[in-house]
DNA sequence: GTAATTGCTCTAGTCACTAGAGGTTCAAGT
DNA sequence: ACTTGAACCTCTAGTGACTAGAGCAATTAC
């Protein structure tokens, strides 16, 4: 049994978090104590690592919410879990190339100027004007 | 003189970003047609598109106050703005560097599943667990 | 003149939390 | 047993940068 701040030092996710996540529907409430206070089991700390971890690779609320649903299912088949990852690697993918082209842009774009003043700043006009860009963004 | 809808389409930004960049204060509150209509004048429309190709940059907004009020003093030095534009751009790399990870890492666990059902999906298994991980994230 | 389009303000919703107010319960020390 | 202080409770509102929608008014085209 722990405490709501137990869990959170355990699972490494923040008290309010823990609530949030509880308000959402990603995990079940816990029983109380007496006092109104939340008591939880172990596999409550299972699920919040689960949780815990597939945030931090990035994946949305609602991706995880369907994962914890299979999860649940241990003799369905797994393609979907594997659906859902590989779509987010793939989003994951096309997000870094948009910022590797921002970032070439941006390196041009601050190595230009020679000026002193705003007036004659070329970061500023080239912050401002796409046409000498070479990518879309 | 420019109704919304035309600095909307030449800016390429749409109607209701256009008030609300009004609203937070980047943008000034335009002419008034006699009924209550904005009406732009031309300089609005490069205001307009400063904005659209710093935020297309991934400058936020709180940014591009800063260098507005720059862009209005010709005579300042431009340092500042190029602070602003290197400090992005350092954050930007920062953040490319740490989606590559993540990548890697969902690389290795959508690779990793050999079974047909949830009960022994490697994928389910590497998604809830960061101890196979070679990374920090 | 009338109908379609465009405009107006205002409120609320998005995502995944985070901060704060104002109060209650718990655990430890005496 | 009593007191203190940390941890807990609920509820509301704020973040960034918009977006969606309701309910109405103005403009434009035919
Ligand atoms: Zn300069
Ligand atoms: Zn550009
Ligand atoms: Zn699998
Ligand atoms: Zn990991």
């Amino acid at each position: 049994m722990f405490s709501i701040g137990q869990l959170s030092s355990q699972a490494q996710v923040k008290v309010p978090t823990i609530r949030y996540y509880e308000d959402i529907g990603l995990i079940d409430p816990p029983h109380r104590s007496e006092g109104n206070q939340r008591r939880y089991e172990p596999d409550a700390l299972s699920r919040l690592t689960f949780i815990r971890h597939a945030r931090d690779l990035g994946l949305s609320i609602d991706a995880i919410k369907d994962l914890i649903v299979l999860n649940a299912n241990p003799d369905m088949p797994c393609k979907e879990a594997h659906v859902i990852a590989n779509q987010h690697l793939k989003d994951l993918q096309r997000k870094i190339t948009q910022l590797q082209q921002l970032s070439v842009e941006l390196t041009r774009i601050t190595q230009n100027c020679n000026s002193d003043t705003v007036g004659h700043c070329k970061v500023l006009e080239a912050l401002g004007d796409h046409s000498s860009c070479k990518t879309d963004h």
